[in-house]
DNA sequence: CTTGACCTTGACGTTGCGTCAGGGTGGAGG
DNA sequence: CCTCCACCCTGACGCAACGTCAAGGTCAAG
């Protein structure tokens, strides 16, 4: 019955701990911290053993822990270790996703930032290209394993920026090819987007012969694409423009 | 009323499209993706309009964006640009904080291992150490401008890696020194531990007596830290067996 | 006509609180 | 003693994006 020293109403607490009534309140209710409630009148009483017990719990909620799982891991301390580590491997996939994310906006900003891709659809396909350099399950259909290793080492050796900016690249040309559809093209234009698209094809493929026979494959095939990847899919004016200019000099 | 070549039942385009049923009722009901409702009986039909639809919704869901969002984005692609910058911070900051939180795990995990700190607390203090970092606005009280400037520096310089590793070397430092609590000030143990404690802050300082001027006041005035930082006190025993040890040989 | 696969709407659960709404308590001033 | 005002309490709804039943229509086949 030693009144402890410092005992606060629900506000002060509040302030001093920095977090907010409602969720002490919240707290209380579901059994992550209990204050005393001696007064009559049922009023909310914080101490020091409080305070040391929130400070832990805002810890672990700055982890990413749900409280259900700081309530248990407050009661079993034991199981720390494998809670950290649990949540190591949630954190870092939520990260990746994070970085593709980013990723994909750094990409589109760029191809908007010259003004020359108004087009809605573009923009969706940059997006889709970026992404698709994860979703290597259907890939599978059409590169050999041998192929998919190479892509793979290849992609850990990009950085964002360089995928960012081949990304650029990719709907810059895009959008040249498509205002170039009308020409002829065994011309000097479209054999300059030939050239062009050549070397970011190499870009991609690092020379890599398994992965070029891949990618041949799989543009042969487009209209059997998953319809996951239909929008990764060039649209067919633009692949007949490109795929007669690329024949003209092989 | 030119019937569309493929119109499917929810079950089929859900299969196809990769999203669940119930999130398509849910995109129907919000507005956000509408199919068509002619045949008798209220069946929901999509057909590769609404497909397209979709993978945009998909694709800016990734980004991260909320569906409402994405509702008034479809309405209005010119906001596009302002949407992508806007949730380029948002995810920019969301990152940070995950980082700050994979670190902090990184530092208890490595506490952990030597299994010489089973003591809850002090992984609770590690944690916060490296949380501290961030948290710089109560530090004002004790850092120059300058000196929190340098600090500043100082953090960009640091690897993730580092941070840890500095954190761990905390960590053993202060079991070490918890375990040597009741031997003379000036043997041989304690004076290597004051040495560790030398080495360890001048590698947070960086050498800059500005910082390490900051850094003294603080500590001199530990009772008076504000309730939030309460955690990152060094017990009073540590921290007097410690100045001890300092003072021995200056 | 029945069966079974498929469809519908409705409603509650999840997570961590924010935000009222309606109503007690407690100490100070009149 | 009464009143006032600051402070406290307990619900209860809302949000985001669905998951998960539940109860009940629809459709094609046998």
């Amino acid at each position: 019955m030693a009144a402890e020293t410092r005992l606060r109403n629900i506000q002060a607490f509040a302030r001093e701990s920095g977090v907010t009534m409602r969720a002490l309140r919240h707290y209380d209710r579901m059994g992550l911290l209990r204050p005393r409630r001696n007064r009559p009148g049922g009023y909310r009483l914080y101490g020091r053993e409080e305070l040391l017990r929130l400070e832990q719990i805002v810890v672990l909620k700055s982890l990413g822990l749900k409280l259900s799982e700081i309530r248990e891991l407050l009661k079993n301390p034991g199981a720390l270790p494998l809670m950290l580590s649990r949540q190591r491997r949630l954190l870092s996939a939520r990260r990746e996703q994070l970085d593709r994310a980013l990723r994909a906006i750094a990409a589109a900003e760029a191809a908007l930032r010259p003004g020359r891709l108004p087009a809605w659809r573009l923009i969706a396909n940059i997006v889709r290209e970026i992404a698709m350099q994860n979703e290597t399950n259907w890939t599978e259909k059409y590169y050999s394993p041998q192929a998919r290793a190479a892509i793979e080492r290849r992609r850990l050796e990009w950085t964002p920026e360089m995928q960012a900016e081949v990304s650029r690249q990719w709907a810059e040309l895009f959008a040249d090819i498509e205002a170039a559809l009308g020409e002829n093209p065994a011309g000097a234009r479209a054999q300059a987007l030939a050239a062009r698209w050549r070397k970011l094809v190499s870009a991609f493929t690092g020379g890599n012969r398994e992965i070029q026979k891949g990618l041949n494959a799989m543009h042969a095939d487009q209209a059997n694409w998953p319809a996951a990847a239909q929008a990764y899919r060039i649209r067919p004016e633009l692949q007949a423009f490109i795929l007669k200019a690329l024949r003209c000099k092989p």
